[in-house]
DNA sequence: ATCTAGTCTTAAACTATCTTAATATTTTAC
DNA sequence: GTAAAATATTAAGATAGTTTAAGACTAGAT
């Protein structure tokens, strides 16, 4: 009964056998979250990569002046951590925790190294994640550089509709950028 | 007498032998630029990838008010073009042209789709790419959204010193999203 | 069910950034 | 080498966004 989330989600880029799959689910942690669990904070070293069973989670930046940023959110079948501390094994910048009950698979950042190598079929799969990651944040630079912020935050809600019901107007304010006051001006409209 | 700065940049993260380094060189094409000169136009289909031997190329965006958002620099040793468009075989929403006579190596789509095939080590090299490109675009997207212009600023110089003989004051404001004007009143302090 | 702490909205005063326009400077084209 | 075009700077007035503070409204904890 392998009927998780993960695995149909690395099978729309790969396709594995049953001993690659049963290798890759014992090198995988499943975690059962409550509300606001926080799974990373700034400062630690980030030691695993995180995929969304289900539920949803905040990666987040806090300021010298307690200004917090939200750099991504995450819902079910999405990959979240903060993939520079990880991938170079240093300080976290971001701090992750849930935005409800959730379920997360972890992947350790040794046993990716390891499954990389036996697996190469991951390099591939790894290959178009992180492309794919990088398209969505050079779009969402250039909407950031080019977008007014009333424009900014009617793409946001039309690209995360799922996210609305699950986040704050303060945590969506901290993810474009404004006061939580300047997003509520921009709404009564 | 194969030294090409793409083979150093290719070894920084594999190892080929000479037969995969004679297969890899067989699918590049090297091409001379002038100055201005432009190698993607927005609105046409993306059918290279273009790592940069020497010289400069900027990536931007025009909207339809003719207002330009710089989304990337190009120096020796980087790749450049724009991913979503090349990837995903869309029109293009970037331009990209160069800032000074360069050269640069061509990679044909679909020339890189085989030659994921016939060399996997090239999932590795890309998988490590896009990882590092990634991690810098949400870095940049975090100091989008918490910095004021001003550290951006300085920041920028900082970080692409070999960028600034090369680029005017326009293309840094272009980058940073603001108005020429306004970077120029944050340079007199 | 009640209390409390956090969130959301509104408004006024303030700061950052844009727009326009004029001038000075640099680059490009012939 | 010179004229024309593009870039850079400056300044004044307009708009976008922040700060502070107060009141209304949840949501979470007992």
């Amino acid at each position: 009964m392998n009927d998780y989330q993960i695995l149909k989600n690395i099978e729309k880029h790969i396709t594995l056998n049953d001993l690659e799959i049963d290798h890759f689910l014992s090198v995988l942690k499943l975690k059962d979250l409550d509300k606001k669990e926080r799974i990373l904070s700034q400062g630690q070293t980030c030691k695993k990569l995180y995929f969304v069973e289900f539920g949803s989670l905040r990666a987040y930046n806090m300021n010298e002046e307690g200004k917090e940023s939200t750099i991504m959110f995450a819902v079910q079948d999405w990959w979240i951590t903060d993939m520079d501390a990880f991938v170079h094994q240093k300080p976290a910048v971001l701090s992750i925790e849930t935005l409800e009950a959730s379920r997360v698979m972890e992947l350790d950042f040794q046993k990716l190294e390891e499954l990389y190598i036996k697996i190469p079929k991951f390099e591939r799969f790894f290959r178009i994640l992180f492309q794919n990651a990088y398209i969505r944040e050079q779009v969402r630079a250039l909407e950031n550089i080019s977008f007014t912020t009333e424009q900014r935050y009617l793409r946001f809600i039309k690209k995360y509709p799922q996210m609305l019901p699950k986040i704050t107007q303060k945590q969506i304010a901290s993810y474009l950028g404004v006061t939580p006051e300047f997003l509520s001006s921009i709404k009564k409209k």
